[in-house]
DNA sequence: GTTAATTTGCAACTCCGTTGCATTTATTAT
DNA sequence: ATAATAAATGCAACGGAGTTGCAAATTAAC
């Protein structure tokens, strides 16, 4: 499994040192999205600033995108095998407003968009709060 | 003028102090959504926490709406007349990745998204990125 | 006018994100 | 293999946004 890892690393361009693998392992087990700060709290050894720049390197090489939903610190989830982020890949996320986990829905795209004549667009972000099928019951 | 400020507060149930009517005459001035930070700036002599509740209270009264466009402090703008924020009177917004101005696409609904199974939908925020017309010459 | 309720101003604080810099670890050249 | 170079990490500190407690001032109610 830490092949795994590697792999997906060295598939981004990013040189697998023991912090990154430390990351990416606890990324692909948690199927909802991570902050920095509950990442501070689950490698408590590790250090902030560490952490901060292994998730910004990990989104430069689109091993991972962020997620604003607008509630709390900045979220990050993994993207899909071969995800460019072009604006066509993008899908929207989720966020539960009873257990406050964000989650990608990669089914479900984007909209589109067609904006008023004279203006250029470059991405759509689309978040649905609501609760989540583990909190309805 | 000042009569239609009042009135507008008024019809959300706010009481007209001087403090609001500066902060909503403003806000009905600009085009685009503000920021604390730059109401701060703009009001220069107020307080940040007299703007903060000022905004606070205005948004739980439905007369602005807060927009958070994933690019540094959350900003507000206006609500229509009569409206009542729900998930079905939402519009989108657009953030111009050049001037860093955020407006209200009050006339593009927000997208209908059916979720899977399960999940329970209360809001959608859609954010469009791109180039505002002003900036695009 | 006096009392009660609301609003404002000031100060302080927390949290998140970010940076500078020294130290350690890895890579490359000799 | 060793020295020189580059990259990653750890520690400390900082800044901005958002928020709160509390006292002073303003407004509303009696």
């Amino acid at each position: 499994m830490n092949e795994q890892i590697d792999e997906k690393l060295n598939s981004r361009e990013i040189k697998p040192t023991a912090m990154r693998e430390l990351v990416l392992k606890l990324m692909m087990e948690k199927l909802s999205a991570i902050s920095l700060p509950e990442l501070e709290e689950q490698l408590s050894y590790a250090d902030k600033a560490t952490l901060y720049r292994t998730l910004k390197t990990f989104e430069k090489n689109k091993l991972i995108h962020s997620i604003n939903d607008g509630n709390g610190p900045l979220k990050y989830a993994l993207c899909m095998d071969d995800c460019e982020c072009e604006p066509e890949e993008l899908h929207i996320h989720f966020s539960c407003t009873v257990c406050n986990k964000t989650y990608c829905l990669n089914e479900i795209p984007v909209p589109k968009i067609s904006l008023p004549k004279g203006f250029n667009l470059t991405s759509v972000e689309t978040v649905v709060k609501g609760v989540c099928a583990n909190c309805i019951s």
